[in-house]
RNA sequence: GGGCCGUUAGCUCAGCUGGUAGAGCAGCAGACUCUUAAUCUGCGGGUCGAAGGUUCGAUCCCUUCACGGCUCACCA
């Protein structure tokens, strides 16, 4: 079944094998490969940036099923400068007085960790290995106030010029003459308001502070406080880490931005090469429109989805669509569809469905890639998200005694199933019409007002359910139902109604002979109980 | 202005190492005494945006054009 071949045309393995090919070989001073990945936590870690590190993970996934080593680095570029307050603080007013500060010495809003970049980061790190997701987290912040990078700096400070002209090939605004290639953070206020004045051709490095008007010359080796800007931190780090690949969002792809001017300053400047690489296009959320924008109040992130979508899904949503693809992640009605194409996926990788040879090993692949783990051997018992959604209607959204409907599981079995059952009931709660949901009603409850032919027919039913409950199959209920309204000079349609009135206090709901079924004989009989006398 | 990406059945899209095009929904027909987009069965000749080119053969490769969208040219 496995599927992981040179033949493989799904985009991930195609990637890998580009990878491979690159830049391999592996020699005894190259013993792997490494994928990056990372963003600034300036703002709520949304779905949108989860794209990025699902795509090398897929990718890492890939490399991985041929056998080649690789390390998955995250960076969290951390020692970004907080350049604006967010709306959505619960305060924002009072986070102005920490403009221009990194993010890492900014307070998190919530009160929660240590600062504002780690309530972000931590979020997303506690989240990810839920989805089988394991980098090897960077902290720039950690890295540049240790120093780590002084020898990049200096390289960058070297070759002033160099980056200076290749930046200035694509900006309308000439950076001038006395522009360096670093910023520097005071050591007076924190602040970057800071001008560099000199660099003494080695590790120092004088800088005027804008607010104190202090002076001071630091040592790029024990200095905490000067970091590189993007653009030349960016190809500073692939030297660094030795990046085989790494993908960015398209407002990085074009001609004259940032990937573009990190090649060309990783090899002038670096003696590197850029990484294998591929551009990823927005996500955004159906019904939402646009973009996603924590100012527009709509940012979606990975635990809004994992509380529709199972893990195996989440993965699936991503390894089933090209990353140069925009898709929407939708919350309504298509996440049944979504389960349905995912449970299909499942059945056509185990050999249960029927399909084409291409068709199946596309799939079967996708399948590879959606697991959090390794592939189960056997295929898993399914359970229908939709019927899933209406048992669980049935009992509340107690999920223990919903599945106890589908029968006896094995704990691994039972383990996967409350985690589809949870993001089931989530949905008919959040996010499903309301013509999708239902309570029960019980015998507790006082009786609704039908008329006299209506409850008749109820009475009727009753009956008939009690003494043969078991003799009933969807088929021949259905059939019950017609006949004994039509012997009562009720017309079918509405006895439905009385009955939906009945069992759930609206006008419509599941298709009543399998609804009644599910519902078993006893709390079917219950919630008739009103009715029965007088 | 530069770059990138689209343009395939009414709609949403598959089709990506070239061999005369497919799936879902909608629609049509039939079945079901039927009720939520979601019962079952059957039905898909659409100039694959346009024009050239390469090829025995192109939706898939190359060139040009048209239309639509995104992105860079501030910061990250």
């Amino acid at each position: 079944m496995g599927n992981t071949g040179s033949q493989s045309t799904h985009w991930a393995d195609i990637h890998a094998d580009k990878i491979v090919r690159d830049r391999g070989p592996l020699t005894p001073t190259k013993s792997h490969f490494t994928c990056a990945s990372g963003i600034t936590p300036s703002g709520t870690v949304h779905i949108g940036n989860f794209r990025e590190i699902i795509s090398v993970d897929l990718v890492v996934r890939a490399l991985k099923d041929k056998g080649v080593p690789v390390r998955f680095i995250y960076s969290w570029d951390d020692y970004d400068v907080f350049r604006k307050v967010p709306k959505n603080l619960p305060d924002p007013d009072t986070f102005r007085q920490y403009l221009r500060l990194p993010i890492t010495r900014v307070p998190d809003p919530w009160d929660e960790y240590d600062s504002y970049a780690r309530a972000h980061e931590k979020r997303l790190e506690e989240v990810l290995p839920t989805l089988g997701i394991a980098p090897e987290y960077i902290y720039q912040t950690e890295r540049y106030t240790a120093s780590h990078y002084a020898k990049g700096i200096r390289v960058a400070l070297e070759h002033r010029d160099t980056i200076r002209g290749i930046l200035n090939e694509f900006r309308s605004e000439p950076l001038p003459a006395e522009w360096w290639p670093v910023s520097v953070f005071s050591r007076f206020t924190g602040r970057d308001s800071t001008t560099v004045l000199s660099w003494d051709g080695e590790w120092g490095l004088t800088y005027r502070c804008d607010d104190s008007g202090r002076e001071e010359t630091v040592d790029l080796r024990s200095a905490d406080c000067v970091k590189l800007p993007w653009r030349v931190d960016w190809p500073m780090r692939w030297k660094e880490e030795g990046v085989d690949f790494e993908p960015a969002g398209k407002e990085h792809h074009s001609a004259g931005g940032s990937f573009d001017t990190a090649r060309r300053i990783v090899e002038s400047v670096y003696g590197g090469s850029a990484p294998v690489t591929f551009k990823y296009d927005f996500i955004s959320i159906k019904g939402m429109g646009g973009k996603i924008s924590s100012s527009l109040g709509n940012v979606i992130d990975l635990n809004d989805v994992l509380a529709v979508y199972q893990p195996e899904i989440v993965r699936y949503l991503f390894a089933g669509t090209r990353p140069n693809a925009e898709f929407a992640i939708s919350f309504d009605l298509d996440v049944i569809k979504i389960y349905e194409d995912y449970d299909r996926c499942e059945r056509v990788y185990y050999g249960l469905d029927e399909v084409g040879e291409k068709k199946r090993a596309k799939e079967s692949r996708i399948y590879e890639l959606s697991q959090t783990g390794d592939v189960a051997k056997e295929a898993p018992v399914q359970i229908p998200f939709r019927h899933l959604c209406n048992v669980l209607l049935i009992t509340a959204g107690d999920i223990d005694a919903a599945l106890a409907r589908f029968g006896d599981f094995t704990e691994e079995d039972l383990k996967r199933h409350r985690v589809r059952a949870a993001c089931a009931w989530n949905w008919t709660q959040n996010h499903a019409p309301e013509d999708f949901r239902f309570s029960l009603r019980s015998s507790s409850d006082d009786p609704v007002d039908i008329d006299d032919a209506a409850l008749v027919c109820v009475r009727r039913l009753a009956e008939e359910l009690e003494a043969n409950f078991d003799d009933h199959d969807e088929k021949s209920l259905q059939e019950f139902i017609y006949a004994s309204a039509r012997e009562n000079g009720l017309e079918p349609a509405d006895f439905f109604t009385a009955m939906y009135q009945v069992l759930v206090e609206k006008e419509k709901g599941p298709r009543l002979s399998g609804f009644l079924i599910t519902l078993g004989r006893d709390t079917v009989l219950d919630i008739l109980k009103p009715y029965r006398k007088g």
